[in-house]
DNA sequence: TTGACATATTCCGATACAGGAATATGATGT
DNA sequence: ACATCATATTCCTGTATCGGAATATGTCAA
């Protein structure tokens, strides 16, 4: 089996460090042209568009046809995913941790009793 | 330039769908070993190491050892960076969505008068 | 030290990317 | 219909995976 593809994850998708930017800019609100995030992302026209692709595929964005210009749009839900997970370890590294750790390492002598 | 490593970044190594589970098995608080992940992920033992080390790399998970096994333990602070990153966009699709959706799409449709 | 167990590493093949260059498609105004 | 602007698609090359198979390393116990 090979790397999974862009397209088959949210996860996939923003690993790329340029299409987070993308999102990033496209998280203020206004939609924007793909000519505007060549200049704001100094990266080729088609390099843009084909990024623009992936995340277009697992629904991070949309675009809408306006004269000439395509604008995207962010699709803000299909970043919950993303948060619905990581947030799930929130609670790791906020004030219980100590305790968390304490625990993790107790066990780990029991076990090491054990053998 | 071709697509960024595994071990570059915390969302490239969480890109894979079966590190993720790793760190969702780890997240329990009891660190284990490589054989136990082995059993849980259904997956040949070598698979399973070099994903360890991926994870390892990256600065997610640790190892200790103990008799003849190795024990891995999560780290997670280092998961903070992903947590940080999207919760960015936290209030997009909490309740603010629909007055953002319409400021975005009055916008387009400024811009779309003035071509 | 030898053997058994646990894990890591190396080599392999198939797959898929990211960006550059060139080109194709689409929309608009004349 | 045509020229032009804006964007998408195709082809290419270099690189990096993922998992399987085989093998190496490391740890312990007798």
């Amino acid at each position: 089996m090979s790397r999974a593809s862009t397209t088959s994850d949210v996860f996939n998708a923003l690993a790329e460090p340029r299409r987070r930017e993308i999102v990033s800019l496209l998280a203020r609100g206004s939609p924007l042209a793909v000519g505007e995030l060549v200049e704001a992302l100094d990266l080729a026209q088609p390099a843009v568009s084909k990024h623009l692709a992936v995340l277009r595929t697992v629904g991070v964005v949309s675009v809408q046809q306006v004269g000439k210009s395509r604008l995207y749009a962010l699709n803000p839900e299909e970043l919950k995913p993303v948060h619905d997970w990581i947030k799930q370890f929130e609670q790791l590294w906020s004030g219980q941790l100590d305790r968390i750790k304490e625990r993790a390492e107790r066990k780990a002598q029991e076990r090491a009793q054990k053998n």
